[in-house]
DNA sequence: GGATTATGTGCAGATTGTGGACTTAATCCT
DNA sequence: AGGATTAAGTCCACAATCTGCACATAATCC
C-alpha cells in the first residue's frame, strides 16, 4: 500500500508512451490502427505517441503491410536497435562479466573476464568490474549505442540494494551499487536466481510465468508471474536451496538441516565424482579447495555419459530432492512451468525423469496436471543477460525518461 | 503481462479518485491541504475531487481540526459509514456465514447458520446461502446501506471463479458465483485462506506485509506483500498444507506424503485426543464420522489447559511441523510477520514456542531476524469478513464505478 | 485590532486525448 | 483502364482534466 501518486498530464502521457511501446515490443511489428485496436486509445492519439518513439529512434518503420486484404495497408512499426541499449553486469565465483543489450534482445557486446573471487576483497572485485564495464560501454559507444541504464547480478540474497550474504565470496552488507559508482549511471543490484529468471523471460522461450530454478554453487529460485518478478516482502522470495527436504539430515552452511542444496547443490553433486573432497566439501569453509566448477562439472557430465553407476545414483538423488522441494515450492508459488538452469539445464537429461516422477506422484490429486519442468532455454550467461533485461524493463516501462535524454 | 489499455481522460479521474480516497481510507481523517501533499496533486484539484466523493456519500467532512499551529484550520474528511457497504459471505464444512460492512470497516450486520455441510449436493447449500445473503441485504438496507459488491469465502482452491475441489464438502468443478446468482451483484470467488488473509489486513493487527495460516480442517495460508494478496499463477498459491514436512511420512489425502496436513491438520491433533478415532480419521473418506470440529477443538484445549501430557505432546509435536513448514514457506515467500489463524489461533499458547524455536534455529544464518510469529487478532470470522473487505477494496479501487451509480 | 499564516476555491490557461472529416493507397469489380 | 470499396493515417475543432495563481476565509500572534 504504497502511498500511490496522483495521475497529472505529464504522467498520462508517460504511461500511453509506455502502453504503447510495450505492446509494439511485445506483439511484434504493429501498425498505427493495429496500436489503436490493442490500447484502446484513438488512431490520432497512437499516431501522435509513435511519431515521438520514432523521433527518439526508439523505434522504426518497416515498411507497408498488406494483410492481404484490400484497403490502405498500414505501415508496421517495431522496436528499433539502433539507438538504446542497456548494461548487464555479473560477479560470480569464478568470473566477472558484462553485456549490452539492444531494444531488440540482440546481444550486442559480450565481455566475461575470469576470475578466482572466493575470499576476496570487495573493493578490488568493484573496481575490476568497472573496468570490464567500461570497456563494454566504450564498445557499445562505437556501435552508437546509447547505455540508458543497467543492472548488476550477484551470488547473493539483496535488500534495498545492500549485497545481504555471498557465502561463497565471503561478503556481508555491501552497498555493491554505491562503490562501483558508474557515474550518471543508475545500477540496481538483485541476486542471480532472481536476474537469470528474467533472462530467460527476455531471452529464453517466450514464457511469462515459470519458475526459474538457478542451479549455480547454491540453489536459487526466481519466480516470474504474468511477465514480473515476485520479490516478497523484503525481496528475499525464491531461497529454493534452503527449502527442508529431510528434517533431520544433515547440517546446511544455513544453519539448518536436511535443506534441498546438503542433497542437491554442487557441492553434493561433485561429492559423487570426488568423494574424498565432497564429504570435506559439504563442512562450511573448506569449499575454497575446490576444484573450478566448471570443470568438475564438466567431468561429472562425462561421467553420467559413460554410464558412470555412481555419478547417476548421484544424479538420481539429487533430482529426486529437486523434486521434493519443487513439490512444496509448487503448493506454495504456484507457478506457470518449471525451468531448470544453470547446472541444473546441463544436468537435465539426468534429472528431469526424477523431478517429474515426483512431482506427478505428489501433486496428483491437487492439480489437474503437474507443472511442466523444462530446461533453460539460454546457457550460463542467463544472469547478465537478465541484468540487462532487467535495465531494459525500466525503459520500456518509462520511455519518456529516455525521450528527454 | 496482460495486454494493457492506455489511459484516457476518464480514466486519469476514476485512478485520481482511487488515489484520494484511498489515501483517505488508509491515514485516517485528512484535511485537503494534507492530502494535496500526499497525493501530489494540486489543492484545487483535489478539492473538486472530494467534492465528488462527498456528494456521493463516501466520504464525510469531520468539521475543523488545528494541529495547534496557526493559520485557517482545515476541514478533515474521513470515509463514510453511512451509505456504501460490501456483503461477505461463507460456506464451510458446518456453518454458513453472511456479513456487511460499511466504509469504515465496521461490521454491521452479522448472520451464520449452523449446517452439516459434509458430502451435500450444491444445489441445496448454494440456496440457503441465497436466502442467508438476501436477509443480510436486507438487514443492510433497513439501515440505508447500498451493497456494492459481494465476495464468498469457500473451503478448496478457486481457480477461474470454479472451486476446484473441496475434499470435506465433497464438490469437485462447481462454478459456485455463477450458480449462488446473486442477480445484479458481482460475487467474487475465492478460497478461505486467501479471504482470512485479507480480513486479517482490513480488521486485524494493521500490518500490510503476514503470512496468514489458516488452520481449518485443511490448512491453507495467504500471502499478503504490501497490502495486497499473492495467488500465484492459477490463484493456487499459499497451499501450506501440502508442503512436504516428512518426504516418507504418512499417506496424505492429496496423493503425497508427509505433508504438513499429516502432523498439523485438525484429524492429526483430534487424534491425540481421541486416539481411536485419530487412526481412522487419517484415512480419506472417513472424516465425516468425526465429531463437529469446534466442539472437540474445545475438547483439546480444555485437556492443554489441564496439563495432559499427550495432547501436549500432539501439540508440540503440530508446532514442530508447522515450523518446519514455515521454515521452507518463509525461504521461499519471504513473509514478513507470521499470523497464525483458525484453529492455530486458538492453540498459539501451545504452538508458538515450537514454531518460533525451529524458525529461529533453521533461519538464523540466512536472515538477521526470522519472521515473528503472531496470533490472528480476529476470530472465526476472519474469512468473511475478508470477502466483504475484498469487496470493498474494489470500491476503494475504482469509487467512480459507485459514483456513478 | 491589525499582521501573519494556512486552507480552500475560482478562473484563466496548458496539456492531452477524442471524434469525425479528410487524404491516401491499396484491392475489387466491370 | 476507371470507378467503387476498403482501410490506414492525419488534420482540426472540441472536450476533459489538471495546474498555477489570485483571492476570500478563518484561525493565531502580538
Amino acid at each position: 500500500m504504497a502511498s500511490s501518486r496522483g495521475v497529472r498530464h505529464d504522467s498520462m502521457r508517460a504511461r500511453n508512451l509506455a502502453v504503447v511501446l510495450g505492446e509494439i515490443r511485445a506483439a511484434g511489428p504493429l501498425t498505427r490502427a493495429a496500436l489503436a485496436e490493442l490500447t484502446g486509445l484513438t488512431k490520432t492519439t497512437v499516431s501522435k505517441l509513435v511519431s515521438d518513439l520514432l523521433d527518439a529512434g526508439v523505434v522504426v518503420e518497416n515498411g507497408a503491410v498488406r494483410d492481404g486484404e484490400r484497403g490502405r495497408p498500414g505501415v508496421a512499426v517495431s522496436v528499433s536497435g539502433h539507438r538504446i541499449a542497456t548494461l548487464g553486469l555479473e560477479i560470480n565465483v569464478d568470473y566477472l562479466a558484462a553485456c549490452v543489450v539492444d531494444l531488440t534482445r540482440t546481444v550486442r557486446v559480450r565481455r566475461v573476464r575470469p576470475a578466482d573471487n572466493r575470499g576476496s576483497r570487495p573493493e578490488a572485485i568493484l573496481a575490476d568490474l568497472r573496468e570490464l564495464a567500461g570497456q563494454a560501454v566504450a564498445d557499445a559507444e562505437r556501435a552508437g549505442l546509447r547505455i540508458t541504464g543497467a543492472a548488476l547480478a550477484v551470488p547473493g540474497p539483496v535488500q534495498d540494494g545492500l549485497l545481504r550474504n555471498a557465502p561463497h565470496l565471503g561478503w556481508r552488507d555491501i552497498g555493491v551499487a554505491a562503490q562501483l559508482g558508474l557515474h550518471d549511471l543508475a545500477c540496481e543490484v538483485d541476486n542471480e536466481a532472481n536476474l537469470a529468471a528474467l533472462g530467460e523471460l527476455w531471452f529464453g522461450s517466450g514464457e511469462t510465468d515459470f519458475l526459474y530454478v538457478s542451479g549455480e554453487i547454491g540453489i536459487g529460485a526466481g519466480l516470474v508471474v504474468d511477465g514480473s518478478l515476485f520479490r516478497g516482502t523484503y525481496g528475499l522470495a525464491g531461497e529454493l536451496g534452503h527449502v527442508v527436504v529431510v528434517p533431520d539430515g544433515p547440517a546446511c552452511r544455513c544453519g539448518g538441516r536436511g535443506c534441498l542444496e546438503v542433497y542437491a547443490g554442487q557441492d553434493a553433486l561433485l561429492g559423487a565424482v570426488v568423494p574424498m573432497r565432497g564429504r570435506v566439501a559439504a563442512m562450511p569453509g573448506a569449499a575454497a579447495a575446490l576444484p573450478a566448477a566448471s570443470a568438475s562439472i564438466d567431468g561429472l557430465v562425462s561421467l553420467l555419459e559413460a554410464g558412470d553407476r555412481a555419478a547417476l545414483a548421484a544424479a538420481g538423488q539429487a533430482g529426486e530432492a529437486l523434486g521434493l522441494a519443487l513439490t512444496s515450492a509448487v503448493h506454495l508459488l504456484d507457478p506457470g512451468t518449471i525451468v531448470l538452469g544453470g547446472v541444473f539445464a546441463r544436468l537435465f537429461p539426468w534429472l528431469e525423469r526424477p523431478v517429474s516422477d515426483v512431482l506427478s506422484a505428489r501433486l496428483r490429486q491437487m492439480r489437474r496436471t503437474p507443472p511442466r519442468v523444462a530446461m533453460s532455454a539460454i546457457g550460463a550467461d542467463a544472469a547478465v543477460l537478465g541484468a540487462a533485461g532487467l535495465a531494459m524493463q525500466r525503459v520500456i516501462a518509462d520511455p519518456a525518461g529516455v525521450l528527454a535524454l
